[in-house]
DNA sequence: TTTTTGACTGAGCACTCACTCAGGATTTTG
DNA sequence: CAAAATCCTGAGTGAGTGCTCAGTCAAAAA
């Protein structure tokens, strides 16, 4: 049985290397730079750990656990008057905490996910589970304004493929600092409105 | 004055480091790599270029030349009947573009400039001139189409942000294989017709 | 108490990498 | 021609990397 003070480690080396992952990047962050501001040996990192890679894939886990499941449960939570109302409350949502956990989002768009997603089934697998979840989000409130009127006949699946491009585009430009890209919520909004009204 | 051979040199390493950061990315890609690759010693790369760093820079500046020059000629030598035309001319050779060199989009898409950027003038400013030249192209449509009465009255600015944001979204999820989104073109033209129709 | 087990350590290993530099080759200039 | 300037070379350097492993320590089991 484990003892509590290895799970805190453990816990520890995932929390730290997030950080890191986040805002420098896989490469940018060697295994010495994470058990130093863990205050944790090297050795331990790889006794909790395959591998450097294996820490990463934990990383990008606990995100989807994180993410995906507050994000489900908050809808699950609030109660909306209309399809088209919760598709509204899922984008404020999504750009919420886009804001919020801005540093967590960027994790996602590493791109060194991408290049391992192809030969790697787990993290492909995450991957995956991540982007479908959301898009399912948006998916299942369009059908739901479908059916009590409120967002016209439309492909919901498609519809809902191009509402999630938008906003996570405008996600990525802002975190870029491109554009202050976020600051249009009204315009897309306002965008999703003239796609779905009835 | 250089001689014929230094130029073809400094091209050749120029090609192949492309199509190397593109395919690999920056820290896949090993300046040894490049050198084999090119036919041409470790040492002639830093001769011509002062690090690999600022090698990758001469890649970003090189794909900025080609490409928006070439989407700005394109759209001069077509003869377009309305803005709203102009428009869909651009979208369309733009996720025809990403198709036909994918590879080249993908360095677009590469997360180290970001990461660069911010501290990197140089980097920032052709980063800067990419978008904005791209982003400005759809603006211009836009602009034209309000005049020709073929687009509502909208913020050009805004509404050309938006209609970039949802192409270049859909291109990055094609190119990480999650979704084969370029298949809705259809949907992309139809949904920018609703955003702007009169 | 003694033994065993699991968590943890950190010096050290093998290796990779960007970059250098002394010198050779080639072209241009005087 | 010679001298100067430019272009090019590739073995070598040193810093840094992911990862190992022999060993410490504390707590649970016998």
């Amino acid at each position: 049985m484990p003892s509590t003070r290895a799970q805190t480690k453990k816990e520890a080396i995932l929390q730290s290397a997030s950080k890191f992952f986040s805002e420098r990047g896989y490469w940018d962050t060697s295994v010495n730079d994470i058990s130093k501001a863990t205050g944790v040996a090297e050795g331990t990192i790889f006794y909790h750990f395959q591998s450097k890679e294996d820490l990463f894939l934990a990383v990008l886990q606990k995100f989807k656990e994180d993410f995906v499941g507050k994000f489900k449960q908050h809808l699950k939570e609030q109660k909306f008057a209309s399809g088209m109302d919760m598709l509204e409350g899922a984008i404020s949502f999504y750009l919420y905490q886009s804001s919020v956990m801005e540093e967590r989002f960027l994790l996602l768009h590493r791109h060194h996910y991408y290049q391992i997603a192809p030969e790697n089934p787990k993290c492909w697998q995450y991957l995956e589970e991540i982007y479908s979840g959301l898009i399912s989000i948006f998916e299942q409130a369009i059908t739901r304004g479908m059916e009590d009127g409120s967002i016209r006949q439309v492909s919901p699946n498609k519809k809902a493929l191009l509402v999630f491009t938008l906003i996570d585009g405008l996600v990525r430009l802002d975190t870029y600092n491109l554009y202050q890209a976020t600051s249009l919520y009204d315009e897309v909004i306002e965008s999703c409105r003239c796609w779905l009204k009835p």
